[in-house]
DNA sequence: TTGTATGCGTTATCAG
DNA sequence: CTGATAACGCATACAA
């Protein structure tokens, strides 16, 4: 069922069935009848030979380290919204938290191919990120990361973090920190930075024992508070640079018998689902994943229709939710 | 960059560029010129014109009704290593539980058009489904609810609801249930059916006002938890049909001052990350998300390779995970 | 407002 | 083993 076909049991030729589809520009009488036999066969263009004809394929490619996360699948939820609204499917490209992966998706996707821009959630920038990034062409936009010359949009996590400490160090002297790998994350710098900061302002001294890094799963959490308990055991408030080493870490408090608040204060990143169930409930930030999904989204929107779009960053917002882990 | 260009660096003719893209059947002198240019160029096949050509993609769509979803997205993690690994591209298409949209993808991914298969993570059936559904040629596999001459691999929430209910009738005598809607959706339906054969066989009456429908959230759980309390006081046994439900009742009969196993036991379905977590730990259900997504994926792969493949359908197992909410 | 002709980049057929 | 050549289904410049 191609073009032809239609053409000619309308009676046309296959040029203004094709206005027909697209422009416009087509006499009453013939519209109809070209309407009449698209219903009566339910012809369908072909993607395939529409996209090699015009160099697009309404398509964009999204490069997701994991798509069984909270993060991330709310920030894939945010962008699907937008970029279906605007006539764009999402090929979705799952690296399973394996960084050569992450390239070699850029690369199929970037040499000229398949898609019409790219969206990248990020984890880590390594010299091969750079390489291929720096060669490519096509819209792309960062998520979760703010990378120098790239459209981006990430999560204030340093602001999160000095807000959410200084919050805490009102009711606490001693704090601790459990925050995760610093190396080529910048998320994980601008986390402890945060940290460092709200203490600096508060005129409180944190010794290095008091600040351990891991990695975000409850278990290790749950390992990292216990280190902390036994380095530091004059700790009243322990900082977590993620939810669900919060979760891990009162686990870790209740079995040892520490009461939260009155005896340490915890606090989290995130406001997972589990936040408001765990008891306490836990004092932590809301971060607006699916927003950024969506901003991201109109953003390579925007960079795909004007080519002439500027560059520009966008540092999300974020919504201390104080709630019971902390006085 | 196309494959003319390639041909003339290497001086053959294009036709033997596109004999060493694909089958081979190229003299080793030639084929080392062609990897040269190629290593050189970078060049990289237009993969419109190769679908164009050969009415494959090697895309699959998949149609799920939200993202945002623990068991969906365990579903899709599944999928994607087999589908990657079998060369094959996600174009992922989320309804955000419309179900019209849900009919809309599906026809227009049947529409002999874009994808090569399709796995549809089903909610309900509705006559629209049915009627897209019937008159679908392509390769297709329903995730998530069994359903008549379509390949499907779904959860065996009857034999989950039995079993678990089963062990908690050891240690309780007044079951309640917290359900989901069961009229359009056949999880619903089987949930509750196993719960009441398994009351059925320990000889225990459940009166109406026991079973309570509801939808699966943290809230409603809550709410449902608190009616039953006040329609049925004796209960000292409430079977959920998800754990998000459960963790709803688990808040609610902390509230009202009632221990947990001790006074009332509590069971959910699904075994969630937080139920290892709430206090007391959940007795839940442990379904193979992701292993379903991974059974799909390699039924639709060889639904698309091997066109004679039988339909099938594949119920999977579960694992009862004992924790402390029960006796 | 419409039709004709051409090409987008491949793969497959068929001689050589 | 290799090279012409003809599709695949569509959009568009150009002529009418």
């Amino acid at each position: 069922m191609d073009i032809n076909q239609i053409a000619q049991l309308a009676g046309v030729s296959r040029a203004t069935v094709s206005r027909y589809l697209n422009d416009g520009y087509v006499s009453q009488e013939k519209r109809a009848a070209i309407a009449r036999v698209i219903k009566e066969t339910g012809y369908v263009p072909s993607q395939y030979a529409k996209s090699l004809r015009t160099g697009k394929s309404n398509v964009v490619g999204v490069i997701i380290p994991k798509i069984n996360s909270a993060s991330v699948s709310r920030m894939v939820a945010g962008m699907t919204t937008i970029l279906n609204e605007a006539g764009y499917q999402l090929l979705l490209a799952n690296t399973d938290n394996d960084e050569s992966r992450e390239v070699s998706f850029l690369r199929l996707f970037g040499e000229k191919n398949q898609v019409d821009g790219i969206i990248l959630i990020a984890t880590v920038f390594t010299p091969a990120h750079e390489e291929v990034l720096s060669g490519l062409t096509l819209p792309l936009v960062v998520l979760n990361q703010s990378h120098p010359g790239k459209s981006c949009v990430y999560q204030n996590n340093e602001g999160a973090l000095h807000d959410i400490t200084e919050l805490a160090l009102k009711k606490g002297t001693h704090p601790a920190y459990i925050g995760v790998h610093e190396e080529d994350t910048s998320a994980g710098r601008m986390s402890h930075r945060g940290f460092l900061d709200a203490c600096r302002e508060a005129g409180v001294e944190v010794p290095d024992r008091a600040q351990v890094v891991t990695t975000s799963t409850v278990d290790t959490g749950y390992m990292a508070a216990e280190q902390i308990l036994h380095d530091y055991p004059e700790v009243d408030t322990i900082v977590c640079a993620t939810d669900s080493i919060a979760y891990g870490t009162l686990t870790c408090l209740q079995e040892y018998g520490h009461r939260v608040p009155e005896d340490i204060q915890v606090t989290g990143i995130g406001d997972g689902d589990l936040s408001q169930i765990v008891s306490p409930t836990l004092t932590t930030v809301h971060p607006y994943y699916k927003t950024s999904g969506i901003e991201a989204a109109k953003m390579l929107v925007g960079l795909m229709n004007d080519s002439d779009t500027a560059q520009r960053d966008i540092r999300m917002g974020y919504e201390l939710v104080v709630r019971n882990s902390t006085r």
